[in-house]
DNA sequence: TTTGGCACTCGATCACCTAGAGTGCTAATC
DNA sequence: GATTAGCACTCTAGGTGATCGAGTGCCAAA
């Protein structure tokens, strides 16, 4: 009976477009008439009766309509969803704020801020810290006191990392420079994790053989690449505050639960690290993150390219009722976008 | 009559005391058991009523005892407050957390935190990017595709800034490296502002006698130092969640007001500015910050030092009815703990 | 298969009451 | 003159019960 099937589908997918908009339950006599469908109110409880069996829809309690549950999410977010295109007026805005050649921190930051106001929800960005995809530019040693020695290192795309090292004795600036110079030229251009491998092979050797200028440069970068960093990617949240006009997180326990895991943020990152290898838009809704803490919310995200590489992901959380069909599209083009805006800033 | 006066400000002190601990207004009977002075409930009614009178208390309806009010908190912490001093237990385990030396940004971020870990409040950390009080260390170029170029900027304690400037065309890495190297020996050592300025100057004179070396030089620097930076000092924010769990922050509408002040920055960025100046703990109640947002909420700073200079300040953030007694010296500590250990990064 | 009808359930709202906490005032007491 | 006991009063919190309206489920008729 594909026609039932059909006309089941057709009433959640005006429940859920109703309950969207409204976020007010759905009871049988609204439904009759918004549906268009010409059908008793009774018919419709029988459907929804139906959709119900199937836990597709669920009531709050006895007299209050039904509402999707999170499965209802699911199919209509995956068959029954139309996507409105963005409009031109908007997109043109949103080019508008991705000029490129910018900083790339700055960049990302835009695009963090830019997320959360058009959807007024949270806006996410992932800033991508993988070594593994970064080409190693230059390096340079700058001396502080005490024999600690501040280390930069700039990779291709314009990034720069810093961070102040021990040494095991005090360095005069000549020899820094020297030892930078060593280290530029000798791995001017190669990918980070190549440049951590070489490193450690290096140091394997028999020391013999090994310049003072080598043994030095060894010393620094040591440190800066093979020690662990504590941050691996880092994530960018804003408009957190958005969230607290909604009504269903209104509860401040589920809210206290939802910014401390914006404040941890290990969970989130490894929610969207997950959705790097898929292309395109991705959809977690409600428990399907597998975070309790957003058990209340969905997270529409997308992978990011530069330069023909995903880099990272970005997107918006909210709650599960959220107009996904502007948001979708939203969050598609923003990475379109911040990839674009990224790409080509190396040499 | 010195002696009433000094049993009102006892009773005051005791009230406040107990209602910061318990968060219950406190009425005749308790306090009357409280106070410990052989007193019966209708003379230290008669006490509070007095007290009403000067402004200092007041009552949130008729049958529910008293509070302090905002003038009551100002004039007990001015006044009657006992200040704790801090368990050596507790210092130690936090000047575990300064290690000398340290990455300056790390440093403050784990200062953030540990305002707001320890005191269950958010902590706040204002970042100094004054670059009046910041010696100029050394500059490097790095060119990026299409006549960009990546101006790093050292400074002499230890901090990177970085951005990415449009020049007017393409150098050559030579060229870059020259231009640096001219710029450090000139300026190498000096204050930034005062770098401004000798830019300034020498943009000024006549260009027939401004080597090439010292126009590229000056192209490159001067977005870096002259043109606006959009970002002064920086805030950071920790802990805002801690917020969350007090009642008397507990309706949404004022939570979100709270939060959007963080998430802007600017307002209390100046609050925390103002209260550079005044050396040690300064504390504003309620209102007294001037901003509507923080009318609920009491905020405790104190500046801290660097070399002998002022150059940011850090503190909580929290309810009027906060332990004061435990806050204040801890903030107090943590300032110096701070500025001790950005203190001799620089040489 | 659809529909009208009907009994039923449940939440929200309101009026009403009561208990308890605390006050302010007055007159008596130390 | 300061303190206190006593008392009438006020206000909130919490409970009860009634009512209303929305919505359901099910059955029998169309």
């Amino acid at each position: 009976m594909p026609d039932l099937l059909r006309r089941a589908e057709f009433l959640l997918k005006i429940l859920v477009e109703r309950y969207i908009a409204e976020g007010q339950p759905l009871g049988s006599r609204t439904l009759a008439k918004q549906s268009g469908l010409d059908l008793s109110p009774a018919t419709i409880r029988n459907a929804m009766a139906d959709l119900e069996d199937m836990g597709l829809v669920k009531s709050p309690h006895t007299s209050a309509g039904r509402v999707p549950t999170q499965l209802g999410y699911r199919v209509f977010i995956d068959s029954l969803l139309t996507v409105r295109p963005l409009n031109a007026e908007t997109i043109r805005q949103v080019e508008g704020e991705f000029v490129v050649g910018t900083d790339p921190q700055k960049l990302v930051e835009t695009t963090s801020l830019l997320l959360s106001e058009v959807t007024k929800l949270a806006g996410l960005v992932v800033v991508p810290r993988r070594e593994e995809q970064l080409l190693f530019r230059q390096l340079d040693f700058v001396g502080l006191s005490g024999s600690r020695v501040l280390v930069i290192l700039v990779t291709e795309d314009g990034q720069v990392q810093n961070r102040i090292i021990d040494t095991e004795r005090d360095y005069s600036p000549a020899e820094l420079v020297h030892a930078a110079n060593y280290f530029n030229d000798k791995y001017g251009g190669v990918a980070i994790s190549e440049v951590k491998h070489m490193l450690l092979a290096d140091m394997q050797r028999t020391t013999e053989e090994m310049q003072r200028m080598m043994e030095l440069a060894l010393e620094m970068t040591r440190k800066m690449f093979v020690e662990p960093t504590d941050e691996g990617d880092d994530l960018l949240v804003s408009g957190e505050s958005n969230l607290m006009d909604f009504p269903e997180l209104g509860d401040i326990q589920k809210l206290r639960k939802l910014f401390d895991a914006f404040a941890a943020k290990r969970d989130l990152l490894h929610l969207l690290d997950r959705s790097m290898r898929a292309g395109g838009v991705k959809i977690f809704i409600g428990r399907e993150s597998g975070y309790e803490a957003l058990k209340d919310c969905s997270v529409v995200v997308a992978p990011y390219v530069v330069d023909g590489q995903v880099v990272g992901t970005l997107g918006v959380i909210g709650p599960t009722r959220m107009p996904y069909e502007h948001i979708i599209p939203f969050v598609d083009v923003t990475a379109k976008l911040l990839g674009g805006a990224l790409s080509s800033i190396g040499r």
